[in-house]
DNA sequence: TATGAATGAGAATTCATTCAT
DNA sequence: AATGAATGAATTCTCATTCAT
């Protein structure tokens, strides 16, 4: 779960305020003073604690990393076989973007954040730095099955990989746009024919 | 391929001059001068056609919306078995975004704009539609191989497939991010996976 | 005398709203808003024009000093003895801080300028390259008046001209401060002195 | 010499804490915090000494006014000729402004705080009649001298004198804008010619 | 139809000042 | 007396949009 800290300083606070106003109203339409208003602090103290609404934002950004990448870790941590590891991040990572569509919605936020702002290359750095750890980290779960011996040994781990951290981040899109979508329904059906392949006959 | 109209009206023009620009500096830091500039014309003849930035903005959407839908929907028409149509369809899409990095980025700004912006809804609605539509494609696909015996029928069609269609979409993304990622690579890793099943012994 | 132009364009407009609205209230507590009042015109326009606020102070700054080193040069340019240009220099130039002593104040705020200010430096070299044309032009007469024989040849021609520059200039100075000043009942008598000596024994 | 007092309280600290930061950065672009933190004390021990950021400033006025004053009246005291009073009086405000270009560049600022600050009629009365000071002390010696028989009897004392304060002003001002100047040798060539007439022939 | 000069709403940011501790 | 976290008034500047030509 994504929890407030127990004890937030007022930093975290106004991260917290600002994850709450950026992820409804989105990055543009939320003005500083709404963020402060909400952390029921004045505007200028926002700027005692970060230099400009894009550091703050980056702030919210790295937040939102922290704890999201935490659970994963935490999840593939558990020993395991490489495919039920496989199987328990497709379902926790759906399960996160389910519990907290509002939060993910940030995501677009944070990519768009690359296209022109100030902050441009700040966010792209970032960003290019967290998919390679989460693809790195889907990638040595299947090369350890494939020398395990669970996992067919005729695959590319890292492309396989890059398209799974894919499926959850693109998941994470339609389920925006659109409530209807249960991605932990979808996530079980992907992990059952990715796992054991769509295809009658293996080929 | 995404080429230019033959003989474009100046409505495409604009369109055309505002999906370079927007590609390029992202929809917040363009502005509409930068467009009536690069389609040669005067600012006020960009109001002739379109009631705002954001309008324009949309018409780029639904313009590249119907060049790539087009190129995908060409290619599952062609008639083979459903593990060659999905095959394909990864195939193609991984071209695209291969291609066409830049325009790919402007999805990006496509999301953001259902955030906060005035065509929030607008956005929102095209963009659950558009989803709706691909999903739609695949998991006809797979249905369809499902009932000719070529795909396991022990899967649910509709998650499968929104989750292929999810994974295109986040390899654009960590493709924007990291110019090192080979999209077409990755996808024939993941369909080979996918098909035959990850697991050495089918589940 | 300072006249504003005859058929002034735009930018001249907003360049002497300003020299009036800066010479009144002052740099800092003047309002870019306040110009464009005054001008009659939006506050966005005067950003067509100038790109800060500061870069029209410039401009202000630029079209004072060459109203006013047109007529000190147009005084000095007249034949005479160097005794007689002399004190036409001074006395012009006593004449339009007498008729202009709300322009001058603006000299207050040119040389705040700088320090401190983002045009700083911009500022400081305009300067020092007009005290040091300024001085240039007292040093020539002098030289020229020693050359001919009609002033003592002991003198150091620089030196003597900065002075003069820096007694107009302070006497300024006073005359903003002091309404009851008469600069050119001053610079008259100043003139005396300094060109038949202050002792009774010449040394 | 301005030097610091020997024991200063902690109001003479921030006094001179005040005048280092004023002078080098100028009355703007300082902040009450970059006082404190030189002075070493608590941005709101500031306000436990002075009312306002102007009226420490309005302070720093004072005290320079004093050490500067104290130094031209002490010379002045000395007995001597009018001339040789004058011409000590010329070189020792030269000296003070060779020594001292940093803190006199605070002159700019001071006069500029008489344009549309909330002291304006502070600094503008303290101006005006520091000002009449200078000159009616200047004065005085020119009216011994004129009275002993060592300077001419003809000449306005008065306009004289003015003449003469501004010019040490004004050479203080081009001294800011070029380091080249050399102002005790330009004040010795303008005593020169001032007290023993520029012209070959009295007139 | 095409234009671009003019506009002004709107938001980020700064920093002198306050005041609870 | 000393502090510095908190405040919010105040102002610059941007840029989408309008409209007279």
């Amino acid at each position: 779960m994504i929890v407030a800290t127990a004890v937030p300083g007022k930093r975290q606070l106004l991260v917290e305020a600002a994850a709450e106003v950026f992820s409804t109203h989105g990055f543009t339409a939320t003005r500083v003073s709404d963020i402060a208003a909400t952390a029921g602090v004045g505007k200028g103290t926002v700027y005692e604690y970060f230099a400009s609404k894009e550091e703050l934002f980056f702030a919210v950004f790295e937040w939102i990393d922290g704890q999201i990448r935490q659970q994963v870790e935490l999840t593939i941590a558990r020993p395991a076989c490489a495919c039920d590891q496989l199987r328990a991040a497709l379902a926790v990572s759906a399960g996160i973007v389910s519990e907290h569509r509002g939060l993910f919605s940030m995501n677009l936020d944070f990519w768009a954040a690359s296209r022109g702002s100030a902050f441009e290359s700040r966010f792209t750095d970032a960003c290019r730095t967290l998919y390679a750890r989460y693809r790195q980290l889907v990638a040595d779960v299947i090369r350890r099955g494939q020398a395990e011996g669970d996992l067919r040994g005729d695959i590319d781990a890292a492309g396989v990989a890059a398209l799974i951290v894919s499926a959850l981040d693109g998941l994470a899109v339609q389920c925006w746009f659109d409530d209807a979508m249960d991605p932990v329904a979808a996530v079980d059906s992907f992990a059952t024919a990715l796992l054991g392949g769509l295809c009658r006959e293996p080929r």
